[in-house]
DNA sequence: AGCGCAAATGACACTGTTGTCAATCAATGT
DNA sequence: ACATTGATTGACAACAGTGTCATTTGCGCT
């Protein structure tokens, strides 16, 4: 390591219209962060003793607790699957002797037989890392407490997407279900296509007003929270707020410009077009468009950025162009990142319990199909839920 | 939607010392983003017609294959493994009949006569959503690329990361390999006693100079990364650069520190050991810590925070006390998550390519478990690699 | 041509479980 | 008491491949 002159610290700009001192410096991956491998370990250290190793005490399997138990298989695969043809009597024995054996079924060999396996695929395409991990975590708490396994599924392409590639994977993997999240929830022809090929399939979706999202899904009220955080800025004492969409073809714009559309209309406080703007649900966009509304004779006095990104850009814009924060200007978000609480000041953002979303989603997913799974029909008049 | 005059906005202080004016406001979570479940979907809407929709043309099996090349099962199965044992002319016989039949195997048949499944886990315990997602990117695509599953186990609790909730995984899924993720790669104890029960397993670890770090691994040069963010802040001309770790117990904090010293020492730059502090890997370790070096009598022109949340931190702090960036104070962070773009002005940062890292990891791991599956001894002498 | 040996191929059992259907059993109706 | 019925239970095949080992084939050599 000695000491090199170069200094070639090129950078891609957070948003082209900026051109302020900066201090970035992208090294290159792949030599700011080596990747070095290694060969195998010698195996020696660890059978060079020539004692049998502890052999693992081969997992009991279905055979061995029908023996122990005195009973035949089927008997105690029914007992494993909770049919109810089983004598308490019998049923008890098993069990007994499953807790004894410290017997496990196994997934692969169960779903081998069956039709679908033990696990569900989590569809995104959602780049945001922090909604995604919440997502994520939410999901596997509930596979795990069901015995499910989970295959996550990115689409980072379009490619990756589409109806066949999704089937692929199913098939492959015999997936029992798919909790799509959105924006590949909201559609509409993949949802239908998936559901044309038997595949159990759940949503997560911002709650509007169609119809067709009263079935198979996680439904959050955007709407509602968006209806929430305008309250707030309202109730601070702002009336020219100013509203920043995301991307229009997200069903949660939607929901969340309508929420904010309440809260002005409740309030009776004036909506002034030239407040509201189209644009991405990303830094940069949140940035330029904050110059802008900025810029102007009159600005507002409040933002709200449609979800966390957005608004930290106009935050970064509010600084570059001398405002202060929150005194000259207020700025929400919607929380995808926990990035409102990074910043100087934090930002007044909403919540969602994404864990908990994804959460719902599986348990909802694995009720369904542990039914279809036995052959059981699920009772549709019950199932109506409304917490 | 009605207004009510509710205004309990209670929230937690990004950082205890701090009490400035703030906007933040917690929703309620289940409150702000609301879950609603609906019943399943009549499935009148697809089976009304009482045609026999479309039968998914049942996937052909290897006795299909078989059948058509004229050839016993157990060839087919030669050839889908490759096995050396098939003469060209058979190989070719039965490929074209899998392309003519449109065949894929079945990994769950597969595993479950054989010891492993196609199915690699990623364990991890990391709470860094960006560094997790590129990491899972990475292996995923890999993954994908050689037909493997990936199982994710995130050890939220020290119990989901215990040796017997691990061999529970590997056991129940039949993994074919872990891949293990820093600081779960780092616990020496348990990456021995996955080896002891023929667990494979490859570690993503910071590159130091324990020669156990030598096998199995895919290193990451955190020092040499760590090296050159310091020459960076020393050719801007800075002498007083303070140092913050992240949790002393990370290999790579270890590492960062090495390489900021490295080039402290290849500049003849003085280390002042009050600026270097100990503390954690989180924005508000950053901010407390910065506070404390601004109050000094000669604080540094620098902080060099030894990840990117630490240097939000910092920058927090800077700002809250006046501090202008970066002409008052430079900063500079370690990426392990797209912060350092989102704030005003940018922070300097050493990028990670973890997506590769992660690619890199698994295929490695599935390459060394690949020849185990057949049996096959894995040639040692030539595994080493050195980009 | 005949022999020996290694390479190539196939027959069959086996993986761990569930679906099907027949067999058993207890209880009820006549 | 006997047929009928429904609830339990079990035998056996099937799922889609792979491991083992016997058998066949190919080829070089005397």
């Amino acid at each position: 390591m000695k000491p090199s002159p170069k200094t070639k610290a090129a950078a891609t700009p957070p948003a082209k219209a900026v051109k302020a001192t900066r201090t970035v410096k992208a090294l290159r991956p792949g030599k700011a962060a080596e990747i070095t491998e290694a060969a195998d370990p010698a195996p020696e250290a660890i059978d060079a003793a020539g004692e049998p190793r502890a052999v693992a005490p081969a997992r009991a399997s279905i055979r061995d607790v029908a023996e122990a138990a005195g009973v035949s298989l089927k008997t105690v695969s029914r007992v494993i699957n909770e049919d109810a043809a089983v004598r308490p009597e019998m049923r008890e024995r098993v069990r007994q002797a499953i807790a004894a054996l410290n017997y496990q079924s196994d997934p692969l060999a169960r779903s081998l037989r069956g039709t679908h396996s033990f696990a569900l695929g989590l569809v995104y395409s959602n780049p945001n890392a922090h909604y995604l991990v919440s997502l994520q975590n939410g999901v596997l708490s509930a596979c795990r407490e069901q015995g499910y396994g989970l295959q996550i599924h990115p689409c980072s392409t379009p490619a990756h997407g589409s109806i066949e590639e999704l089937l692929a994977l199913v098939r492959r993997s015999r997936l029992a279900g798919l909790v799509l999240a959105p924006p590949m929830s909201e559609q509409r022809d993949l949802v239908q296509a998936l559901a044309a090929h038997d595949v159990a399939v759940i949503r997560i979706v911002s709650a509007g007003d169609d119809p067709r999202d009263m079935q198979d899904c996680v439904r959050v009220d955007d709407r509602r929270a968006a209806h929430a955080v305008t309250e707030h800025l309202i109730q601070l004492g702002h009336s020219r707020i100013s509203f920043l969409w995301g991307e229009g073809y997200y069903e949660s714009s939607v929901q969340r410009y309508a929420g904010y559309m309440d809260a002005m209309r409740d309030y009776g406080v004036e909506v002034d077009p030239q407040l509201v703007l189209e644009g991405e649900f990303n830094f940069n966009s949140g940035f330029r468009r904050a110059r802008k509304l900025l810029a102007m004779s009159a600005p507002p006095t409040a933002v709200f950025g449609s979800n966390d990104e957005i608004a930290a850009g106009v935050l970064a814009a509010a600084r570059s162009v001398g405002f202060d924060v929150p005194s000259d200007l207020a700025i929400a978000g919607f929380e995808d990142s926990p990035f409102s609480q990074l910043t100087w000041p934090p930002l007044t953002t909403a919540r969602q319990d994404t864990v908990e979303i994804g959460r719902r989603a599986a348990l909802r997913l694995i009720e369904r199909v542990r039914h279809a799974q036995s052959g059981r029909p699920l009772d549709l008049g019950a199932e109506q839920f409304t917490p």
